[in-house]
DNA sequence: CGGATACTGCTT
DNA sequence: AAGCAGTATCCG
């Protein structure tokens, strides 16, 4: 009686107020709101061997990048030499930022996911250098501050067990000369890829799976600048909550941070290696990695010009490098006359 | 460790 | 001639 012509008669009533409700033979049906879909900004997130992270289609950089790091993770025999920076193949290339984009811009192609941090895994290292783990970076502080965050980030996984990092690019206001704030940003390459005013790190800790000891958490906002040694990584600590209200994100959403977790900067020490003990380390990568005398001499120079004195390790893998240069060099001479 | 650039030799 | 891959060399 009644049911045959009032069921269509409240679907049209539905379709007049622009309901979400279409019930029709007791099978749900879409509405006609979504008829043709909703707006797609791609995957809510992608994930890679040993990271995963949440594409920006429009700025060609990512919002967020996780990793797990352990100590083994860190040792290995992968090599970045090997590696090559390349757009992600699992991301349309219409919304992808080339190398071409990055290449003479003035800035640098600055991991979020670093490469050091895959030693175990040539391929988890080779996704690192996908261009949607990439971020315009200020080579200066690539090279330094933030490179000496990510060696403490290795180093805490001395301490605890696991280590989990959130790392990611921010646009913040600034204030302008007119007393507006305002967000601008500098777009490069053809592909206008977007080149953040700070960095974020997100450092999640955990002393060993059994430990009762609470979670240690650090969030740390880095300005896309040079930084001098000058300058101490607590200097760039911030709450948790400012962070999470400048990104629009909400990190690590299982841990109730008002109660289960201690400040990364109380519990360790939050002291990125000093001057001394960088320029140490970078020379004794120079000396290992040095192909002629020439090289091997002019590292152990520039360490001299620098002021800072050898320590017993760098003179031994000197000593090393150069007994098998000084082995190798005259009989390469040989070959060049004879051959 | 973090990067860039130049050159070679091969293919299209 | 232009483009690509691998290698060599360089800098902080």
């Amino acid at each position: 009686m009644g049911l045959g012509r009032s069921v269509p008669h409240s679907v049209d009533l539905c379709r007049m107020y622009g309901l979400n409700l279409f019930i029709f033979m007791g099978r749900a049906a879409p509405p006609v709101l979504e008829e043709f879909g909703l707006p797609d900004a791609g995957a809510e997130s992608r994930t890679y061997l040993n990271h995963a992270l949440s594409y920006d289609q429009a700025k060609r950089i990512p919002r967020w990048v996780v990793e797990h790091v352990s100590q083994q993770k860190t040792l290995g025999s992968a090599d970045r030499q090997h590696c090559k920076f390349k757009p992600d193949p699992n991301i349309p290339l219409m919304f992808s930022a080339v190398n071409e984009d990055y290449l003479g811009s003035g800035w640098s192609r600055g991991h979020m996911a670093p490469a050091g941090d895959n030693k175990f895994s040539t391929q988890a290292m080779a996704e690192t250098f996908y261009l949607s783990n990439i971020v315009p970076q200020n080579y200066e502080n690539n090279a330094g501050f933030w490179n000496r965050m990510e060696m403490y980030c290795r180093e805490l996984t001395k301490r605890f067990e696991d280590v989990w990092i959130v790392s990611g690019p921010l646009t913040l206001p600034q204030t302008d000369d007119d007393g507006k704030k305002r967000v601008t940003y500098q777009v490069i390459g053809k592909d206008d890829v977007a080149v953040p005013s700070h960095l974020y790190k997100v450092i999640l800790a955990r002393r060993s799976k059994t430990s009762a000891e609470p979670l240690v958490l650090g969030a740390f906002v880095v300005p896309n600048n040079p930084i001098s040694f000058s300058h101490q990584l607590p200097e760039y600590q911030v709450n948790i909550e400012d962070l999470e209200k400048m990104s629009g994100l909400v990190f690590f959403p299982q841990v109730d941070k008002t109660k289960d977790v201690k400040n990364l900067c109380d519990v360790d020490t939050c002291k990125l290696i000093g001057f001394k003990e960088f320029t140490l380390y970078l020379t004794g990568r120079k000396v290992q990695s040095a192909r002629t005398l020439h090289r091997l001499e002019k590292a152990m120079s520039e360490l001299r010009e620098s002021g800072v004195e050898p320590d017993e390790y760098l003179m031994r893998v000197y000593k090393k490098k150069e007994e098998e240069l000084a082995q190798q060099e005259p009989r390469e001479a040989r070959e060049r006359k004879t051959g």
